[in-house]
DNA sequence: GCATACTGGTTTGCAATACAAACTTGTATG
DNA sequence: CATACAAGTTTGTATTGCAAACCAGTATGC
């Protein structure tokens, strides 16, 4: 099978950003886009993961430039802010619309 | 580093069913929980996935209890027959709860 | 009646993931 | 100066999601 069918996709389902869809990176991207700017350690609590996987994420979520990562020292501890861009900012809105248009079409009872 | 924090997920969101939570399995549990019987054929049409993708979905679902495979003969041709178990439906409908919570906790603008 | 194509799937191979443990670099402290 | 700690990153691994290749059975061409 090369390509498959003309995918009806009528719940719009398979067009999700699976980048923000990944709960652990939904977590991050809510935080980041209600708080505008946090340190690594304030998400490390805040969201449960561990350093690695919370690395990992938010580098993955750097390559896609959603967000900005930010290294500078405070005082001699060195400090890693994270922040949404712009596109990050964006792709969260269209991910929450998206959801949303998915929820409202779920078949209810 | 060992167990994470404490996790709080105050949004919940690292509590969704992951196996409901992929994008082509929602898309089939949605379609399943609409139509209460689906052949596979069906919903290869519907869902747009390969064969061998969707099988593969499927027989993820039915190992979790979500859905019943049964294959049977529609005169010589082999048919199955998938529908969503009682276990199947009350997960979708869990899912689909924790969603609501979730996308109302989403910060707003 | 045998090859060839088609239908309805499953198995296989592979690249990409998600995750935590182990490592790294630098600071503070006994 | 060794030992612990803090802030991350890299590494190893098991699991995934995907489509190509495969398989069994049926219908069709010749």
């Amino acid at each position: 099978m090369t390509a498959p069918n003309p995918a009806p996709d009528r719940h719009g389902i398979s067009s999700v950003d699976r980048l923000i869809h990944e709960p652990a990176r939904m977590l991050i991207v809510t935080i980041l886009y209600a708080v505008e700017s946090a340190d690594f350690v304030y998400l490390l609590r805040e969201t449960g993961l561990t350093k690695g996987n919370l690395s990992a994420h938010l580098s993955k979520l750097e390559e896609a430039g959603y967000v900005d990562i930010d290294k500078s020292f405070r005082g001699k501890v060195p400090q890693t802010l994270l922040r949404l861009t712009p596109q990050g900012r964006a792709a969260f809105q269209a991910y929450r619309e998206k959801l949303r248009q998915i929820i409202q079409s779920f078949p209810k009872e």
